[in-house]
DNA sequence: CTGAAAGCGCTAACAG
DNA sequence: CTGTTAGCGCTTTCAG
C-alpha cells in the first residue's frame, strides 16, 4: 500500500516515459515533444501529484521564496508595502517569509541568518537602525540580492529603494508658500533614521529655495512614534505669531496635533492648515480629510522587484539605489493662511 | 578552492568524526560524548558552517516553518495576530510564511496548496468565505496541521480557535443595561461571516437575557468594511427615541459613527455612550478615547501554538475548537444615558 | 556512543 | 527530443 507520497517516479512510471522527461514538463522546458507533454500531464492529474518543494530547492539551488524584515507589520505603511510586494511576487511563483525587526538588532541579525540560511532567492529589508554594525555584517554577508528599503546603510552588496521624502517635502511646502503661508510647523518624531532627517532637510531646503529662513522654533519632535506632541504644539498654536500651516507626520503625531488644533478652537483649514505624511486611518477619517504626501505602494513593489531581478540575472553590478517620489494628495486640509 | 558550500562533510572532516556524529551535535541530539561535541563545534565555528535548510526539510520532512493565510495584513487584526504568532512561533524556531487571501476564493486555494506543496509544518487560516466548497475542500486535503482563525467552515480536519464574540457582546450589553441604557444601537458590516453573526447574536441574546425584546429597528449594517454608516446612524440620532448607546465595529464603521455623533451635537459620554469592537487607531485616538471588546493578541497565539503543537505530537483526534474571550476595555466612552 | 550506508525527491548534465 | 545517471546536503537507520 501506498504510503503518502507519489512521487515524480510514479509519475513517469504512469505516463510510460523517463523521469527526465517528467521533470521538463513539470518544469515547462521547451524541448518537450507535444505526446510527451499530454502523457505526463495525465498522469499528474491521475495522481494528483505535487511536486516536493523542498526537493526542487535542494537540487535547483532556488527556494522560490523572498524574505522580508520590515520593522513592524502593525505599521499600516509596511502592512500595505508587504500585500503589494505579494501581489507582485507572487505572480512571478514567489512566496514571501515575513519577519518584523521590532527595533531589536540582535533579531535583526538572527532573521537576516536565517535567511541566509534558508536559501531566499531575495530578501527586502527595513532593519530599525542604520548605523547596527552586526546588522550591517549580517547584510552584507548574505549571498542572495537585497533590496533595502528606504534606509541609508553601509551595505555596498545591497540595493536601496529610497523614498525621496526631502524632494515631496519641498512640493508640499512650495504649496503651502504659493498659497501665502509663511509659518509652517513640522511635526515628527525624535528619530535619526533616514526618513525622519531627510524630511528635515526637504523642510529647510524648500524654506531656502523661497528665500526664505528656515525657522528654528517650528520644529516638533516627539519622543517616539507613538508619544504625542500635544503639549508643544499646543504651545506653538498660543503664540501670537504662530503657525498658519503645520506638517505632522504618522498616527500619533497626527492625532495629537489634530486635538490640539481642535482644543485651540481652530479651524481647518480656516485657521490653519494641515497636511500629513503617510495614509492613515487617522488622516482620512477626519473630517476635513487631511491632505498628504505618500508613496505608490504598488509603485514601490515594481522597483523592488525589478531591482531584485535584475539582480538574480545578471552579475551584481555595484549597489544601485532607486529612488521613489512622494505624492500630494490634496484633500481639502489645505488652504490660504487666515487675515 | 572552494566555491561556495561548506558542507556538513567539511565540518566532519575537520572534526574527524563520521557525518553521522556531526549532524547529532548540530540537531542537539543526546547520545553524543562532550568531547565529540565540542570537536565539532569547534569546526562550524571555524568554517562558519551553516546547515542548508532545503536539505534538512528534504530529509526529515519537517520544514520548520508554518504558513498564514488571512484576509488582509492591512487590517490591524491581523496584523496584530501577525506579529504575535511570529513571536511565539520564533521562539520555537519556526519562520512564517504570510499570504493575503483578499476574498478571493481562487487566490486562497492556490496558497493553501502551495503551503501543501512546501511542506508547512502548520496552517494558520482565515480565510475570507467560509461557504466556498473549494477553500473547504482545499484545506481539508492538507495533510499537515491546520488551525482556522475566528472560522465556522466544515473542515472537520482541521481545529478552531474562536473568538467569543456572542459572550464578549453580552458583557458589553450587560454593562449598558446596568448603567440604564435600553436603546443600544449595533453598527456592522454586512457580511456572513462568523465574527458579523455572532456579534449580533450576542446582541440579541443580551436583551433577552435582560428581559427586553431586541429592537428591530437599531441595527445598522454598512455595504462593506470601509462603507459609511453615516447616513443610517444619522437618521437613527434624529428620532425623538434615539439610541443612548451605539455598539461599533471597526475603523470605517467607528468613524463614521462618531461624525454623525459629532454632527448631530451629542457629547460622548453625557448624551451618548459609545463602544466599539477591535483596537483601531480611530478609537484610540478620539477623545474620550473609545472604550473597546477585544481579543487579546498574546492569548490568541499561545492557544493556536499549543493547537498546532499538540497536532503535530500526536494522532489527530477529532477537529478540536478552543475560544477565547472578548475583553472589555473602558476608556471613558461610556456612562449613563442622558437624562 | 559512533561510523557506514542508504536514500529523501528532484533536476541537470550528458549521451544518444 | 528523450533516457540514464549523478548527485544536491542532510538525517536516519543499522551495526558495531
Amino acid at each position: 500500500m501506498k504510503k503518502k507520497g507519489v512521487d515524480i517516479r510514479d509519475v513517469a512510471a504512469l505516463a510510460g516515459v523517463s523521469v527526465g522527461s517528467a521533470s521538463r514538463v513539470i518544469n515547462g522546458v521547451e524541448n518537450v515533444s507535444p505526446a510527451t507533454r499530454e502523457k505526463v500531464e495525465r498522469a499528474i492529474a491521475v495522481l494528483d501529484y505535487r511536486p516536493n518543494h523542498a526537493a526542487q530547492s535542494l537540487r535547483s539551488r532556488s527556494s522560490k521564496t523572498i524574505g522580508c524584515l520590515f520593522t513592524d507589520v502593525t505599521n499600516p505603511l509596511y502592512a500595505r508595502l508587504f500585500r503589494a510586494l505579494e501581489e507582485r511576487l507572487r505572480a512571478e511563483g514567489y512566496m514571501l517569509l515575513l519577519a518584523n525587526g521590532l527595533n531589536d538588532p540582535q533579531r535583526e541579525v538572527e532573521t537576516l541568518a536565517m535567511f541566509g540560511r534558508r536559501g531566499m532567492d531575495g530578501v527586502i529589508a527595513a532593519p530599525g537602525n542604520e548605523r547596527d554594525e552586526q546588522v550591517v555584517a549580517a547584510l552584507n554577508a548574505l549571498p542572495m540580492p537585497v533590496v533595502l528599503l528606504d534606509r541609508d546603510m553601509a551595505a555596498p552588496r545591497c540595493d536601496a529603494l529610497l523614498f525621496d521624502h526631502a524632494a515631496g517635502m519641498k512640493v508640499a511646502m512650495a504649496h503651502l508658500f504659493s498659497l501665502g503661508h509663511r509659518r509652517v510647523a513640522l511635526a515628527l518624531w525624535r528619530a535619526t533614521s533616514r526618513p525622519v532627517r531627510r524630511r528635515i532637510e526637504g523642510y529647510r531646503a524648500a524654506y531656502r529655495a523661497a528665500h526664505l529662513t528656515p525657522p528654528s522654533d517650528m520644529l516638533v519632535q516627539a519622543a517616539s512614534a507613538t508619544s504625542s506632541v500635544y503639549a508643544d504644539v499646543d504651545a506653538l498654536l498660543r503664540r501670537p505669531d504662530r503657525p498658519t500651516a503645520i506638517v505632522a507626520q504618522g498616527t500619533y503625531t497626527l492625532g495629537s496635533t489634530l486635538r490640539a488644533i481642535a482644543d485651540n478652537g481652530l479651524r481647518i483649514p480656516q485657521d490653519i492648515s494641515v497636511i500629513t505624511i503617510g495614509d492613515t486611518d487617522v488622516a482620512r477619517d477626519h473630517r476635513p480629510a487631511i491632505s498628504l504626501l505618500n508613496v505608490d505602494s504598488k509603485q514601490v513593489a515594481d522597483l523592488v522587484a525589478a531591482l531584485l531581478r535584475s539582480r538574480m540575472a545578471e552579475a551584481p553590478p555595484a549597489g544601485r539605489a532607486e529612488k521613489v517620489p512622494l505624492e500630494f494628495t490634496d484633500r481639502g486640509s489645505v488652504g490660504p493662511p487666515p487675515g
